[in-house]
DNA sequence: GTGAAAGCGCTAACAG
DNA sequence: CTGTTAGCGCTTTCAC
């Protein structure tokens, strides 16, 4: 019943010829005649030939196949740029295998090596932490990969290693000149996973920003926490119980100010009236009317994208492909989540939107 | 430099035995002495060994591979739901390959033939539509498979296939009753591709729905439209601006539900003042604050992970694998979007909310 | 307990 | 233009 599937042997049998000229033809290899070519391409076609793609794997040491390793594709973060990979996948003849490390060394590590074990052609990887210990074995063993939105920091090696990313330091620059120029002072800050380099950056950025605007801040005004909605939430809780409690909360996620939010509103607070709130990356989300979160812009597909080309030219070209090392810009996007709608930071009164001008 | 990776034969000389020897120990065959099995994965790890899956695969006639595809992972429906089946083949000792479809019968022949290509040992799928043409071929050449979140309705063929999916049917019946039960008699229907399983049944127990309580409809209330929040902004619109316009909408899923609810609110309408809004699935933005869309459930991550399983089944036991018909159970998710978010259609005022029970 | 040989399906020399 | 041979890395009889 569960008849073997054709092989290339086959088709060389029906047509009277060797295999050899059969893969010849159906790797579109010049030398064979047209009629051959023609007769083997019918006969494939009735028979419904498909070639083994792994036998073909093995003795190109090519796959056609690439791992995507991120944190978890339900992060509304990563849908976009998984897509990007998979279409720009696509386009280049790859297939690509998706696997989440939770955010974990542990897996991180096993997903890594079952690629490898599968002689994937290259990996795209969004890195755990930015000492990341699994890229050096990747760079060692010259196995292509390039690093996605996160990447290392780790001296010395981190300059040796493709990636793309966002500016982040900028974005979180941003983030608190905004803030400052609508004439806050105390300033709550909910920091991503701090060993990730995405949410170092853009503290680095936002402290930045602080000390050039003399905004002096107490320690308690910057809470160590989770890209997560629900730890973000409890944080801005407890920033919503300080004595002193802040004007306005910078969460350094989306999702994470989603969190806040939440926990603004619980507490019979208003956005932006009582807290003026920033998140970041842009998510699809972060534009709906009720929500209209100002925030730092990302281009997620993009990234993605990006990433997949690059890392397709590191695997035609192998060690002579130069390195790429790129920092996305990171735009700021006014809604209305801090007061303001309008570009320029001019004050007018929005119709129907929440704004609060008169501080 | 780069130097081949170490193979069976590699740790075979070192360990001075033949490469069945090391085959065997590798997996965890008896028939090994225990000195041996020490010694050669002593070498083994010194030498840093990766089993080829490839070759592996080659012989064994398994990839341990599995395709997901879908229509697109940027839809906020697909994330979770590839999640559950992300770990769940991890649990199970499966990878999966993401494929996209965007919604196209060429695009998702090319990714079935691919996958094939590639042997994976199995396909979860999320169908085009409902007479979905690439079918058949799987169940003929006895390829596993599993229908997931949307199937086939092919008379004579569908009962033949595994699926799991939600109970549409009901889910579109429980919408228009929750509506009808609010007094609505008006009820605008916002379809998604009705070539699509989900949305054809949807519709038909929204139509039984309307049926049962006597609500005739005329046609100018039902939008034939698409998965997509754009499209579903425009088919409210034309629902806004009918000369008699619904009091309610039922927009088929929530992604759709949100781009109704951009429709609604720009054109200076309040929800649920003025025209409820009801949505299906249950996406993550559904129960945002401010948004608050009253929905029909759906278990993403869990339709995923068992979608999954019964694929390892079939994997597992082949043809003798007991055929798997899923319904998960619709249920009614009461937000504000309707004007009532108590449960029990009691009437009361919520505090805070935009409830409106004068009808 | 261990090894020799054959083969999974395909392609890459090299001949002719 | 086409065929022969060898081999990718692994597992699987079947001997010993």
């Amino acid at each position: 019943m569960v008849k073997k599937k054709p092989t290339i042997k086959d088709i060389a049998q029906m047509a009277g010829v060797s295999p050899t000229t059969v893969s010849m033809v159906m790797n579109n290899r010049p030398r064979v005649s047209d009629e051959m070519r023609d007769k083997i391409m019918a006969i494939a076609g009735k028979i419904n030939y498909r070639p083994n793609l792994l036998a073909r794997s093995m003795v190109n040491r090519r796959s056609f196949t690439i791992g995507l390793i991120i944190n978890d594709i339900a992060d509304p973060f990563y849908p976009e740029l998984a897509k990007g990979v998979e279409e720009k996948a696509r386009e280049l003849g790859f297939h690509v295998i998706l696997c989440n490390t939770n955010n974990t060394h542990e897996l991180e590590k096993i997903q890594i090596e079952m690629l490898r074990s599968r002689n994937v052609d290259g990996i795209i990887l969004s890195t755990v932490s930015c000492n990341d210990p699994h890229i050096r074995a990747l760079k060692d063993d010259a196995v292509p990969f390039v690093l996605i939105n996160r990447t290392i920091t780790t001296p010395g090696f981190s300059e040796e290693v493709d990636y793309i990313v966002l500016d982040n330091y900028s974005g979180g620059y941003k983030a608190i000149e905004h803030l400052h120029r609508l004439g806050h002072d105390r300033i709550g800050i909910i920091t991503g996973d701090l060993n990730s380099s995405t949410a170092a950056e853009r503290t680095r950025g936002a402290i930045k920003a602080l000390d050039d605007f003399n905004l002096q801040q107490d320690a308690s005004l910057t809470k160590e926490c989770h890209y997560s909605r629900s730890s973000a939430k409890k944080a801005a809780q407890s920033l919503l119980n300080l004595e002193n409690r802040p004007t306005a909360i910078f969460a350094q996620d989306d999702n994470m100010a989603i969190g806040a939010r939440e926990a603004i509103i619980e507490a019979g607070y208003t956005v932006p009236e009582d807290i003026a709130l920033i998140g970041f990356d842009d998510i699809d989300m972060a534009s709906l009317a009720g929500i209209d979160l100002t925030t730092i812009s990302q281009k997620k597909y993009e990234m993605g994208a990006a990433g997949m080309e690059i890392l397709s030219q590191k695997i035609e070209k192998g060690n002579s492909a130069k390195l790429s090392r790129i920092k996305l810009k990171a735009e700021l996007i006014i809604r209305k989540s801090c007061g303001y709608n309008l570009y320029g930071y001019k004050k007018t009164k929005i119709i129907g939107g929440h704004v609060n001008d008169e501080r």
